[in-house]
DNA sequence: ACAAAGCATGATATCGGTAACATGTTATCG
DNA sequence: CGATAACATGTTACCGATATCATGCTTTGT
């Protein structure tokens, strides 16, 4: 009904200034109480609705926390949101979602978005940005943290994790239990950076250990899932015949690999190993259970949160860029 | 490095009107293409950001799009997500995201906040309310589209099916292979209202086809995964045994208790049939395949986008609330 | 060559809350 | 009891972009 009531218009209907209102309004301020209910009162009778944008002009302070992810349909991003969230209960921030879907270009073309709403701080999934995201960043003083990876050269703040370095894990592990014969399943271009820093990961890893090339199998691009993992194998089942490790670069990819093997008569572990990364819930649910990654994505929005509390506290300056890293752990499942 | 720059800063740089800069930056208003030019350096120098609260506060145009998602891990949600993203790629819109949780009070308070921002028009997944809730949205006269869902009594406009009705195709195949001793395996509270719906469309499907009364599994609270599939079968086996069919409420539950039945050496579909709900990936990779539901997830999203435009087209009235429906369709795969 | 039309730009007021200051009224104290 | 503090409320100005109206300059047609 009502359309656009302002404070103005309840001001008038309960017989005080719109002063007043706003402070009837704020818990703190020193209304009398007697006053206040007749605020409130006016304002359920119109149908008031508090204007954030009015406020947040007034104060230069939007209340919005930007934050890009590269998928909504992923449970790692999920867990680091949810995380996020639960650690600014307390605030009064309202997050901003940007969905990249893996993309820098889209992750510039969101980021101007979101600056443009003057977000209290923003973070953003992954340390990989176009020049054009960094300088626009840089441009305003806008808080930055960088999450799921580290940086080289990082904006702002960091909690994060090296990708290639969680390779090692896997690959430090098939070596130990006698796997020579590696490949690498997963995106072979570099829309996906976390990705293609997996993949590098796996290649350093097996140098260091004096291994045979590590054989490359493509999946597709970002975001991959099961289905991916299937057809890659399918598709390219004579060079895997030769591997005796197949190393996924997700769960997913992995239980859709484990999937068209076991149909293709290969045992998995036996013939040969396969592994993922992420420890999301097919990894423990599937049988074989797949030895995996768990990197650690709730510790991971836990810390980004702690540490925009800190600075919009003003308990941490701005410019000295703190780097938080979380460490990813193996999990050993049946598969590898 | 430059903090809060604005157009006026811009002007004085660029040796115009503050007119003149907001001219520039818009695409089509006349300005002279060489002033435009110096207006663009100036603003590239100086690391201007334009400021949409401040034009939203002007234009009383937030340029939001209001979305309540029940959770952002879910294949279904981010199709809906994707799809409405694309249908608004046109329009200038931004979509401001309010995750629930699956829960109506949670819902309350983020449509409270989403309001608070004056969206364009507000999406809200799912057919049930709070009180309060239904309140604020009539109080403004914000377009509403409900999505996934076909409320008894709609608040604007609704694009979604009927969750009850869906499983009528479940229990009819079942029943036409043969199936006569059912069991539904979900959530037993009713927190999740579309889960609740689905219990009883089960419910009254059954009684329908004079079978006998299905056995209610409890698993869990939602968001329900694999785990609480495997574990409601793991605890409460021996209710199974005395099935011949176990409808899930999702495809992930459905996985999880194929799983863990296949451990305990019962035989899916043999032993048993299993349904799922959702047509997730799971259900086609999984083996066996699962027999599920396709709801039609891309749809919803697509149609309730075009629907959106249209009413702030101004070609559809706001009061006269249309219901789209998508049809369901049964997916059979190997387990019933 | 001059009026009329077209184009580029500037000045002013405004959107809805609220900080800062001002004012009026009631309690408190020596 | 007069002075001062404590409290409740009102007045004014302002945040940044832009609709609207006004203005000056250039082009065009006869």
């Amino acid at each position: 009904m009502g359309t656009k009531v302002t404070m103005r218009d309840v001001a008038k209907a309960a017989g005080v200034s719109p002063m007043t209102v706003s402070r009837a309004f704020k818990e703190d301020a020193s209304v009398n109480a007697a006053t206040r209910a007749i605020v409130q009162e006016a304002a359920d009778r119109l149908g008031y609705v508090y204007d954030t944008t009015a406020q947040a002009f007034r104060a230069q302070r939007s209340g919005f926390l930007a934050v890009t992810l590269p998928s909504i349909n992923n449970a790692n991003f999920a867990s680091t949101h949810r995380a996020l969230t639960q650690a600014l209960a307390g605030s009064d921030l309202q997050l901003l979602l940007g969905i990249t879907n893996y993309r820098v270009d889209e992750e510039e073309r969101h980021v101007r978005q979101l600056l443009a709403r003057r977000p209290e701080a923003i973070v953003l999934t992954g340390g990989h940005h176009t020049e054009a995201t960094r300088k626009l960043l840089s441009a305003m003083d806008v808080p930055v943290v960088e999450i799921w990876d580290l940086p080289a050269d990082p904006i702002g703040h960091v909690v994060g994790f090296s990708n290639a370095d969680a390779m090692h894990l896997v690959v430090d592990h098939l070596v130990a239990t006698g796997r020579k014969n590696l490949g690498f399943l997963g995106a072979q271009g570099d829309t996906d950076k976390r990705g293609a820093d997996r993949r590098q990961g796996v290649l350093d890893a097996a140098q260091r250990h004096g291994l045979p090339d590590v054989i490359l199998l493509d999946a597709g691009a970002a975001p991959m899932s099961m289905s991916n993992g299937a057809e890659a194998v399918n598709g390219q089942i004579d060079l895997i015949r030769d591997l005796d490790a197949l190393i996924c670069v997700s769960d997913p990819v992995a239980f859709g690999a484990i999937m068209a093997l076991q149909k293709l008569g290969i045992n998995v572990p036996n013939d040969i190993a396969v592994t993922g990364f992420g420890a999301f819930e097919i990894a423990s649910i599937s049988t074989p259970s797949i030895t995996t990654v768990n990197v650690g994505a709730d510790q991971i929005g836990e810390r980004a949160g702690a540490l925009i509390d800190r600075v919009l506290n003003g308990d941490l300056a701005n410019d000295d860029g703190i780097t938080t890293k979380v460490t990813p752990k193996l999990v050993r499942g049946q598969s590898a």
